[in-house]
DNA sequence: TTTATATCCTACTAAACCAATCGGAATTTG
DNA sequence: CAAATTCCGATTGGTTTAGTAGGATATAAA
């Protein structure tokens, strides 16, 4: 999410390095690097490589929602494993189609959340911190 | 919940021990043992000791609510802890007050979903498969 | 063509969490 | 007293997540 918020709020700068995003976010770029390469795959995020290389958004932040980026990099949404599959395959434990009718309703809640709202969504609610100096959680003092 | 869901079912029979949850719902009764005092201490059952004892629901199930069982055996039901803090608290990564909007309300839809279901809603939803012989998930053949 | 800047790739480590196990003490009924 | 049952503390094994380590590959600019 911080990769992906950090592009899309440099999203006319060209290319942004690994590097940059790691010190804004104060993140290893280490771990970003062991990260970037599922978006890449799943096709949020465009890689040209070398000196001067970085990674791009592939689409308009108004066309990337928070729920694609969560799936790519942490699998589906849901809260029990059993609400990934067909109903026949998971309640040996007598009481646990009762239950699964709960989790279905909590999978399908969290996934209707986050797949309502944009970067750019995201981005426009927070106003941007750099080039405005304000943010939405800062003490007036 | 399985345990909720029994003692729910069962709940005019006097004491359930945890031996025969354990029987029915096909789990360890030392894991219940170590789950349901949680249970009691918040209020949610009651335990009568010694012989011919064990459980029993201490509000009726249409009082009981998903949320209260989940929350008093998992703690506080939040997709990231720093949902659980106040704003200041949670943001030395320069993006993450940005994002905290997403899982804050994230937050707030799994809390409806299960603060919206009863024990009663559940064993209503599913009818009762030990004294009717259905239920939800039988194939039909 | 060399060099610096990047992405790319494959392991490995450390900590936390969850389900489950083990052994035994305390309480109450019959 | 004996059996049934709750109660309690410690431990284990598996999974997940964040983060580290080291080096190979590609490209732009000097």
């Amino acid at each position: 999410m911080h990769i992906m918020v950090d592009l899309a709020r440099h999203a006319d700068e060209g290319p942004i390095s690994l590097k940059s995003v790691a010190e804004r976010q104060k993140l290893s770029e280490h771990y970003l690097e062991q990260l970037v390469p599922e978006l890449r795959k799943a096709g949020l995020v465009k890689s040209i490589r070398g000196a001067q290389g970085g990674y791009v958004l592939a689409k308009k932040p108004e066309n990337i929602y928070i729920g694609d980026v969560i799936r790519v990099l942490e699998g589906p949404i849901a809260p029990v494993e059993c609400t990934n599959q067909s109903g026949e395959d998971c309640c040996e434990k007598t009481d646990f189609c009762v239950n699964r009718e709960v989790w279905v309703k909590v999978r399908d809640s969290i996934n209707d959340v986050v797949d309502s709202i944009s970067l750019a969504d995201l981005l426009k609610d927070a106003g941007n911190p750099e080039s405005e100096g304000m943010n939405l959680f800062e003490e007036v003092d």
